[in-house]
DNA sequence: TTCCTGAGTTAATATTTACTAACATACATA
DNA sequence: TATGTATGTTAGTAAATATTAACTCAGGAA
C-alpha cells in the first residue's frame, strides 16, 4: 500500500461484510462493492481475484471480531448457576444485536451450503457450547446442579439463547411485542436455573 | 385441466417448493423448475405469471400443510406440564424434521426480506406459542406453575425447540455427536419442567 | 531523469436468465 | 365434423452481471 493512500482492501473487506450481511450472497453485486468503495469494478480485481475471494475473506475475518477470552474470564466470577447462566445469555445477546451481520452471514451461508459455514458455525456457537459444558460438569462435582447429559444441555441451553438473539435481529417485529433483552433472560433463566439446582440449594 | 393429464400446476408446485427450500429463490431457475417438471420454460408462463408467483405460490401452500389443529386437541389430554411440553416439542421436531423444507423456505425468505416472510413466520411459529401461552395460563390458574410472563415463557420454550429441529435438520453433523430428537427431548424438557412447576408438585 | 509498479480508468465480452412471440396440436364440445 | 382452448414447442430478446483487455498516470527507486 502507497503511504498516504487509504487501505483498500480492507476497505473492501468493510464494505463487503455490511453487503452481503445484509442481502446474501447472490444479491449483491461486485459494482455494488465497488460504489461502495468509491471506486470502479475492474479496480476491485486489483485486491480481490473474485467474488467468491472476497466472500472467503469476509468469513475469514469474522474470527477475529469473536473474542470469546474475555467473556470466558468474566464468567469465572460466578459460582452460582443463575446469575452465570443470566451473563452468558445476555453476553450472547448483546453480542448479535450489536453484530447482526454475522449472524445474517453465518445464516446465508449455511442454507446455500457455502463451504466454509460449517467452520464458521462450529467456531461460533461451538466456542460457547464448549465452554458451557465445561462449566455445567463443574457445577455438578460442585453438587449445586443435578445430573444431567450436559452436552445435551449446553446445547439446547446455548440454543434457546441463540434463537433469542435471532427474535430481537433477524425476526424483528415478527412477534408482536416487542421485549428487551434483558426482560426475557430475567424470566427466562431463573426457569432453566431452578430446574437445574439441586433440591437442597432451593 | 384436462381429463387423463397430470395436474401441472401442483407439479410445478411441488418442484419448485423443494428446488426453493434447497438453494433459495436467486439460485432457482425458471429452466430448473421446467426441467423438474419435464416441459419447457415458456411452458411455465402458462401456469404461473412470474418466478415470482410462483415463490408466492409455494408460500401460500405452507399454511395448509401445518395442521396445528390436530396436535393442540391432541395436547389437550396432558394434564402436568412435563409430559404436555414434551409431546408438544416432539411434535415440532418431528415435523420439521418430516418437513424441513419449510424452516429453509421460512429462513430464506426472511433473510430476503421477502413480504411474505412475515407472514409466514407468525402463521407457523405464531400458532404454537399462541396455544403455548393459553395452555401456560391455564396451568398457573390451576395452581400447577409458578407465576411468569409467559408471553415470554411460551416464545423462549418454542425458541428452544425450533433450535433443536434445526439442529437436526439444517444444522445436521455441525454439533459433533449426533443426538436423537427424543433423547434431547428426555434431557432438556424436564429441566424446563421442574423449573416451572410450583415447589408442592416436586 | 527515467522507468517500473501499484492502482485506477473506460470499453467490451461472455454468460446467464426471466420472459415473450409465434407457431403447433390434441382433446372436448357444439 | 369443425373449432376453440388448453397446453405445449422453438426461437428469440433484453437486461444483468462477473470478468477481462487495453490504456493512463502518479509516485518512489535506480
Amino acid at each position: 500500500m502507497r503511504s498516504g493512500s487509504i487501505d483498500r482492501k480492507a476497505q473492501i473487506l468493510k464494505e463487503s461484510t455490511r453487503l452481503f450481511s445484509d442481502a446474501g450472497y447472490d444479491k449483491v453485486t461486485i459494482k455494488q462493492i465497488a460504489d461502495a468503495c468509491s471506486i470502479t469494478e475492474p479496480a476491485l480485481y486489483r485486491h480481490y481475484a473474485s467474488k467468491e475471494a472476497i466472500y472467503d475473506s469476509v468469513l475469514d475475518a469474522i474470527e477475529v471480531r469473536l473474542g470469546t477470552d474475555d467473556l470466558f474470564t468474566a464468567l469465572e466470577k460466578h459460582s452460582e448457576i443463575q446469575p452465570f447462566l443470566e451473563e452468558f445469555a445476555i453476553h450472547i445477546i448483546h453480542y448479535f444485536t450489536k453484530n447482526e451481520d454475522i449472524y445474517r452471514l453465518l445464516l446465508f451461508s449455511a442454507l446455500r451450503g457455502h463451504s466454509k459455514a460449517k467452520k464458521v458455525y462450529q467456531m461460533i456457537r461451538g466456542s460457547y457450547v464448549k465452554f458451557l459444558i465445561m462449566r455445567l460438569d463443574r457445577f455438578f462435582e460442585e453438587g449445586k446442579s443435578i445430573k444431567k447429559n450436559n452436552e445435551v444441555t449446553a446445547r439446547c441451553f446455548t440454543g434457546m439463547v441463540f434463537d433469542c438473539a435471532l427474535s430481537t435481529t433477524l425476526w424483528k417485529g415478527f412477534q408482536g411485542k416487542a421485549y428487551k433483552p434483558e426482560d426475557v433472560v430475567a424470566n427466562n433463566v431463573p426457569i432453566y436455573a431452578r430446574g437445574l439446582v439441586t433440591a437442597d440449594e432451593k
